[in-house]
DNA sequence: AGATTGAACGTTTTATTGATTATTCAGAAA
DNA sequence: TTTCTGAATAATCAATAAAACGTTCAATCT
């Protein structure tokens, strides 16, 4: 079955050759199945359809991004909200610099997000499940405090929702964005409550 | 000038009817004028075009919104957490309604956001002053504790920005999107930090 | 004078048509 | 048999022309 797999690599390697030079939209099928010397109908043994190509090639991109979060998470001897910190900007940056750099992987991201609407839920999911780890972690460790790691979880994605898709919400720069993470991650850890026992503490 | 004024808020009550009946787009400065009276050339003495009719329904609707928002603010001798719990549920569900009620209202919504980009940050900034008056007396009472009021508020904001305009970011129901910001709420108020002074003393 | 009109202007929307495209599948090639 | 092709199909897109629209302003009315 290497056989196949290594052409459905080939197919997935011209496309994003396309796309990410003439765009999803003016890119078609008959030029893809050329670039692999095959014919269109033969590109349906292959994948559903176009967008089944495109989902591809963002998944496979997504793979390294999740790879590295999960480095992130799992960084020992570092504490838990340091990691979780660098977790949320590792996020920020990679979509940031994707859609700033790459001006065809917004066409993308728009087109997978409209008719694939589960596709967005999925990678959330994916991702709760590294951030459920490092918050257990953190628990365990004495850092955090919470009844439900995995709705703790959505909590934060809620929160931290306008940073996913930074310039489909907004056009504030990376910096501002930052910002703007570093103070929400600094609201959801530490909470607006009047002082805690360890800053009581040192300040007696 | 009472009467320009009475001709002003009849062009928006005319406008208004039709907005909401036909939609903003298939709504014609020529059906509005004649619904007043007058004709075309006489509504741009009132107003510098069609869209400043928009948001003069849209403002005016808005006002009516902040004074709710600002009397739950200041609810006397209810906890300002309570308050911020009342202000931001007050929010979502205006705003779920609105969209969900009024299917015209969300081109409205639309066309605005996307021709007055300066409008949303105009609400922001507007609901921001309330919601720093409500953290500062919050503060003043012992229930919170930050260092700037100004960017503490912006920073709720930005982690309850999912709630704003619910339709636009997902499909969630009212009751799933009110569980997430209650949700959202807890992390912000509470933290994720370990139990606190008042907690640890009550387990104590 | 100031207030109002409505025809005129340039732009935007709509309708229509023709061309392109994604997808299918009967059959050819291997 | 299994793999692949490429013409056929139905859906989508692009181009165009026509109609409708927002806006302006010289002329008209009060």
């Amino acid at each position: 079955m290497s056989g196949k797999d290594s052409i459905r690599s080939q197919i997935v390697e011209a496309a994003k050759k396309r796309f990410s030079h003439f765009g999803y939209g003016k890119t078609t099928m008959a030029e893809v199945a050329t670039d692999c010397s095959m014919s269109p109908g033969n590109l349906y043994r292959f994948f559903p359809g176009k967008l089944d190509i495109a989902e591809a090639i963002a998944t496979e991109d997504y793979q390294r991004h999740l790879k590295e979060l999960g480095k992130i998470a799992v960084t020992p001897g570092s504490p838990a909200r340091d990691r979780l910190h660098d977790l949320l900007f590792e996020e920020l940056r990679r979509t940031y610099h994707k859609l700033d750099k790459e001006p065809r992987a917004y066409e993308m991201a728009t087109v997978i997000a409209h008719e694939r609407p589960e596709y967005a839920n999925w990678m959330l999911a994916t991702e709760r499940k590294i951030l459920v780890e490092l918050l257990e972690d953190g628990k365990r460790r004495g850092e955090f405090s919470f009844s439900d790691a995995e709705v703790t979880a959505e909590m934060i994605q809620a929160a931290v929702m306008k940073f996913r898709y930074p310039q489909l919400w907004s056009k504030l720069t990376l910096s501002k964005l930052e910002r703007e993470l570093e103070g929400v991650l600094h609201l959801i850890v530490d909470g607006l409550h009047a002082p805690r026992m360890t800053e009581r503490a040192s300040v007696a």
